[in-house]
DNA sequence: ATGACTCATTCATGTCAAATGATTTAAACT
DNA sequence: AGTTTAAATCATTTGACATGAATGAGTCAT
C-alpha cells in the first residue's frame, strides 16, 4: 500500500473505469490494472466488483476510499507546511531569561499568538548560561539571553538594551563600601549576576554575604525588605508591582548598558516561525538596533 | 515523499542517529542515508542538522515529523478497517420498502447504531422495483423488498412474513363487488399495490378510480376518511396511530401471506457491517425463518 | 445473431528507484 | 597521533513499476 497505488485507486473509484483513471493519471490502462490487482492481494480484500461495464466500489472499497482521501491529504499538508514558504506553525521551542520573560515576551507572545495560531510556542526560562547549552544542545531553537556570547557555533543579534540598575529599600542610599553585607542573586549563569559580582570586584567590595534565590520576585520582595542589594534591568524593577516597594541607583557606565541578545545555532537556518517572532519583537521595541 | 521514506524519517528523527534507525528497520546504514537525502532533496528542505554526533531535527523535520506520524497511523487504520477482520465501520447504505422502514426498522436500526457506531448507515426508501433497479445498479448493497425477485443477479433471503389486509374506514365492511369505487395505491412498483391489484384481477373487480400516493401515511388517512380502500400489511396498519381510524379485513389466502426478503447482488459479498444488520434484524423477529 | 466496440486482464519487455556491501570522510574522545 | 563512532559516497544488484501489444469478456447497434 503505496502512495501511488493510493492515488490510483482513488481515481478508478472516482472515475468508475480503469481506462479514465489511466488517462487521467497519464498511465497506461494495464498499468492500472495491475497496480490495482497489486494492492488488492496486499490487502487482501477485493476493493471492486468488476462489471464488464467499469469499475464499482464494494464495501471495503468505499471503507478505504474515505481513509485513501485523507492519508493523500495530509501527505499534500505535509508538503506544503515543509517545502513551500509556508505560514508559520508547528512546534516553536525558544529560551528566554526571566527578566525577558516578564518584562518584553508577554506583550508579543500574545500577539504573535494572535497572528499565528498554528505556531505551537513553548517558552523554556533559565539563567543565561543555561539557556546557551540548551541551544547548542538544540533543545531549543533560539534564545534571549543577556550579554553577547562568546561561542563559535552560536549567532547571536542584539534585540534591545537594558539599562542595569542597582536596588536597595526605599529608604536605603545608593550601595557603596560598608553601607551593605548582602547581595540576593539569581541562579549561577544569570547575566545580573555575572554584572553584579564584576561590579562589585571593580569597585573593590567584598561582599560578605550572598544570597541565592530561585525567582527574580522573590528577589525584589526580599531587597524591598532591606535584607541586601541586588542589580537588575531597570525595565524589570519599575513594573508596576515592584516599582513602590524598592528604590532604584543608576550604576556607573560601563556596568550600566547590557544587550539583550536572540542567540541560535549556526548550522540551524532560523525557521519562519522565529523570523516572524523576531520580527514581531523588534517591532515592540521603541529603540530598535541595527542587527549585531 | 512514499510512506518508505517516512517510516525512515520517522526512525532516524527518534533515535537522532541513521546507523541506530537502520538497524532498527532492518536496513543497511547507506540506504538510510540516501532515502533521507533524496526526501529532503524531494521537498526542498533540510530536515536534520548533521552534527558528527548523530542528527538532530531542524523545524522543518519537527513539523514533518507530526505530519508523518499522522499519516503512518492513518494509513496503519485503513490497513486494518480494510483487510482485516474489523468490526464493522464504515459506510453502509441499503433500501427498504416504506413499510419495512416504517415498522421494523427504528428498533432495529437504533440497537445496531448503539453496537456500532463507527457504521455510516444511509437508508434510501422506495417501492420493490425501485429498490431493485438500485441494487443492481450498484447504488445500495442491498434491500428490503416485499415478495422475492426473480433475477438471475440477485441473491435473496427471506427475513420475515407480513400478513396483507384490506383496509376500510371504521364503518364500511369488506371490499366485494360493488361496495368501492376507489383504490389508494403507492407508488407504482410497491408490492401492496401489485398484490391489490392481483387480487382484484382475481376477484374480477374492476376499479373505477384510482389516486396514487407519494406516502403510506397518507393512503391509510384517506382511507380512513372513507375515500376508498387498500390494501398494506397487518404489522403497518396496526400500528399506534392508525389502529382505530380504519378497519382491516383479512384477505384470502393466496394473497394474504407476502415475505419479506432482503436481496443483494451475487456479485457482491455482504459486507461485515451488512452481515451484522442481517443478524441483528433476524435476532429482533419473533418469527426468524430459515435463509431461502 | 453477428460484428463492431468498449473495457479490463495478461504477458513480454525495458527502466529506474531502492537496497546492498565495501570504502571513504569527518568528527569526537583517548 | 590514534582509535572510535557515525555519516556520506560509490559500484552493483534486485525488483517494482511502466509500457505496448495481444487476449478475453461483455455490451450495443443493426
Amino acid at each position: 500500500m503505496d502512495l501511488g497505488a493510493l492515488r490510483i485507486f482513488l481515481a478508478v473509484a472516482e472515475e468508475g473505469s480503469v481506462s479514465r483513471a489511466a488517462e487521467r493519471l497519464h498511465y497506461v490502462q494495464s498499468n492500472v490494472t495491475t497496480r490495482l490487482r497489486r494492492l488488492e492481494e496486499n490487502l487482501g480484500a477485493s476493493l471492486f466488483v468488476r462489471t464488464g461495464r467499469g469499475m464499482v466500489l464494494t464495501s471495503a472499497g468505499k471503507n478505504l476510499q474515505g481513509y485513501a482521501r485523507q492519508i493523500l491529504r495530509t501527505v499534500e499538508e505535509a508538503r506544503l507546511a515543509v517545502s513551500g514558504s509556508a505560514r508559520p506553525q508547528g512546534p516553536l521551542s525558544i529560551g528566554a531569561i526571566d527578566t525577558v520573560a516578564a518584562v518584553h515576551l508577554p506583550k508579543v507572545l500574545a500577539r504573535y499568538h494572535n497572528q499565528y495560531p498554528k505556531v505551537a510556542i513553548s517558552l523554556q526560562t533559565g539563567a543565561s548560561q543555561e539557556l546557551v547549552r540548551q541551544v547548542l544542545n538544540y533543545d531549543i531553537e533560539g534564545a534571549f539571553v543577556g550579554g553577547p556570547v562568546a561561542n563559535s557555533e552560536i549567532v547571536q543579534q542584539e534585540v534591545c538594551v537594558e539599562e542595569m540598575v542597582l536596588v536597595t529599600a526605599p529608604d536605603q542610599p545608593a550601595p557603596s563600601a560598608g553601607n551593605f553585607d548582602t547581595i540576593l542573586v539569581f541562579r549561577p549563569g544569570c547575566s545580573c549576576r555575572n554584572r553584579l559580582e564584576q561590579w562589585l570586584r571593580e569597585e573593590g567590595l567584598t561582599p560578605i554575604k550572598l544570597m541565592e534565590f530561585g525567582t527574580l520576585d522573590a528577589i525584589l520582595g526580599c531587597v524591598g525588605a532591606g535584607m541586601g542589594i541586588t542589580m537588575l534591568p531597570r525595565s524589570f524593577v519599575e513594573r508596576g508591582p515592584f516599582a513602590t516597594l524598592v528604590r532604584t541607583h543608576q550604576v556607573a557606565e560601563p556596568f550600566a548598558r547590557v544587550p539583550t541578545m536572540f542567540i541560535r545555532r549556526k548550522d540551524m537556518t532560523a525557521s519562519p516561525a522565529l523570523t516572524a517572532l523576531l520580527g514581531m519583537f523588534r517591532a515592540e521595541q521603541p529603540a530598535a538596533n541595527a542587527p549585531a
